[in-house]
DNA sequence: CAGACAAATGGTAGCGCTACCATGCAAGGG
DNA sequence: CCCTTGCATGGTAGCGCTACCATTTGTCTG
């Protein structure tokens, strides 16, 4: 009774089985489980019974083969460890749970020649679609994405001309709320303290530097920048470093709340009134930041949401309905907390 | 001179493209890219100069189904913004970088079912190697996992029996570790506030409660814990409700840094002295540890490497050297700070 | 120098699935 | 009553690659 089993195939039963047991054409097996409506009831039902007598489950591999379309979404972020992607990243994972789609992350080490030979990788795959951080890719890149023939969504920032569509915020815009905010509530000599300095940390160095201008009160000497990866202590060490540099800083905008969170440990053990002689804002609003002591204003964004609302986009897209609106703005809000309270 | 290309294929070059450019059979070329050894130096070339002029890649979903054997990793953690798990997954992702591996994660939500489900997902595509976090499947789990036909790693944890392969460390050496810390220092009425409660939380508080009981000192009403996922917000909560259901409390072995952090941040607000009034131990020794003030005592454990030995193990077993040791205990470290320090 | 053997290359036949194109049949239109 | 139309189902032919089994050639052994 042994099955005349190929040479390779591990054993597990495959649609041909399946078939046989129900006393149909493959190909009807298939369509009952891609497209029950094109079957009817009793043939999908008796179907269904052999599928889970068998416990068959489709090889993805055969199926991305033969429809030249795997089931797959590509997502490309800069780290895993930052909590920033991690949130975008979960915010995928949620919305994909209960479709047929599996993910396929890549880590580009904020190196956009990783992010073309992903890219590469990704596409000899045929994805449904794929998910990238930032909107700065390489010519070749985009060409990439461009020729990727799936739709393609750029996440975390918003900008003139996406590939295909685009969901996020403007940073540029965050950097000088923030650095306002400081303004407002009394602050001059205000720094900017900044890890990593990737694309989006640089525009929202900006938005502080437009808002410094446009009060007459730049000075170069404010910043205080590393492209090291951001830590707290590295936002302790730059805070010191900011402060040597500049005694009479009363006011720091840092590029995140890692940073931020340094600082203001840093201020602790200084003993440095915060908010009376140092305000502090970060970026992001982490959990912490409402929590610490005192509490640190910061600049909220939506980074789960960044992540359901691409594939929402996405999953759009490839039902053949692309949204209208291809660039979503989702804002970002500033959180007022005591570190700026004076 | 239009190529007949098929209705479907989006016309990108296949292996039989690169054969007739350079001159040989597709198995050769097929070999050429997968055992370089075992062609001639002079095809090697030639196919090589196809391959860059077509920009020929391998399509993964072919070669999957050809060789019933996808080049893919499966991992499989409960959560993906906990830092502790997106430090295994980098560790494992920096691994694979340079292999042909592709990396496949799915996100169990601390749920034994949807776990199942995954490995279900995951064992359709027959995958290289699977990486599993903990070592507390369910029976249907553990049964996916020893059928899956491929080398399987279980991470995190250290424990008796196996599937195939453990890297980790004790969890309740780990909680023993902290609790006796603080009982040599000095601290009595010690508290254990815990979130999520997982399993690996479990066997902290096991490893609390037999320090506390060797003492002599265990109360079940010191232990504080609530199954809600962990955060600093949560940390500062539990550690009031602690505090006013035993006002005598002089330290706390917390759960994880989070949870660390905000019962420090409590202190502060609450003017609690640390560590005079209250000593506090954290897990994991993140970052933010040994930068806050006070310095925060934590247990520091070893998770990027977690995740490159997982992959080292696995690829070994590939190779066909299945390591000798398969239970891999990478230990731990107290780090003792001055949130101890009395 | 025949025979054995290894190394290099190629042909063929799938892997498990779905696109494409029948086929059969009931319902509706002239 | 024939012809169209549409629906449900099935057969066939690949998708792009590799396992398996030749075949060819060169090298070594006795």
């Amino acid at each position: 009774m042994t099955k005349p089993r190929s040479r390779r195939g591990g054993g597990r039963p495959t649609i041909a089985d399946v078939a046989r047991k129900a006393g149909v054409g493959a190909i009807t097996v298939s369509r009952a489980l891609r497209e029950p409506g094109r079957v009817s009831e009793d043939l999908r039902r008796q179907i269904q019974a052999a599928v889970d007598e068998l416990g068959y489950v489709p090889d993805p591999n055969a199926r991305a083969l033969a429809s030249a379309r795997a089931e797959v979404f590509g997502v490309l972020v800069p780290s895993l460890t930052n909590n920033v992607f991690a949130e975008v990243v979960r915010g995928i994972y949620d919305s994909l749970s209960d479709s047929p789609f599996r993910i396929q992350i890549g880590n580009t080490h904020y190196s956009g020649l990783e992010e073309e030979r992903l890219l590469q990788v990704f596409g000899s795959q045929r994805p449904a679609a794929l998910i990238v951080a930032g909107i700065d890719q390489t010519p070749r890149a985009r060409r990439l994405l461009e020729n990727a023939g799936c739709p393609v969504v750029q996440v975390m920032e918003t900008g003139p001309d996406p590939v295909d569509m685009m969901v996020g915020f403007s940073h540029l815009d965050g950097g000088r709320t923030a650095t306002e905010h400081l303004l407002q509530a009394g602050y001059r000599r205000i720094g900017f303290i900044g890890a990593r300095m990737d694309p989006r940390s640089q525009r929202r160095l900006a938005g502080y530097r437009a808002a410094m201008e446009a009060a007459g009160l730049f000075d170069p000497r404010l910043i205080t920048t590393t492209p090291v990866p951001s830590s707290v202590t590295l936002g302790r060490e730059l805070f010191r470093d900011a402060l040597a540099k500049m005694p009479t800083l009363d006011g720091v905008f840092c590029n995140n709340d890692d940073i931020a969170l340094g600082v203001l440990f840093e201020c602790h053990r200084a003993s440095i009134d915060v908010p009376k002689q140092i305000g502090i804002v970060g970026f992001n609003d982490l959990d912490m930041m409402h929590v610490s002591f005192p509490s640190i204003t910061s600049v909220r964004t939506h980074r789960y949401e960044i992540g359901t609302r691409a594939v929402a986009m996405a999953l759009a897209a490839i039902a053949g309905n692309p949204p209208e609106q291809r660039i979503v703005d989702l804002g970002f809000e500033l959180m007022r907390r005591e570190s700026t309270a004076r």
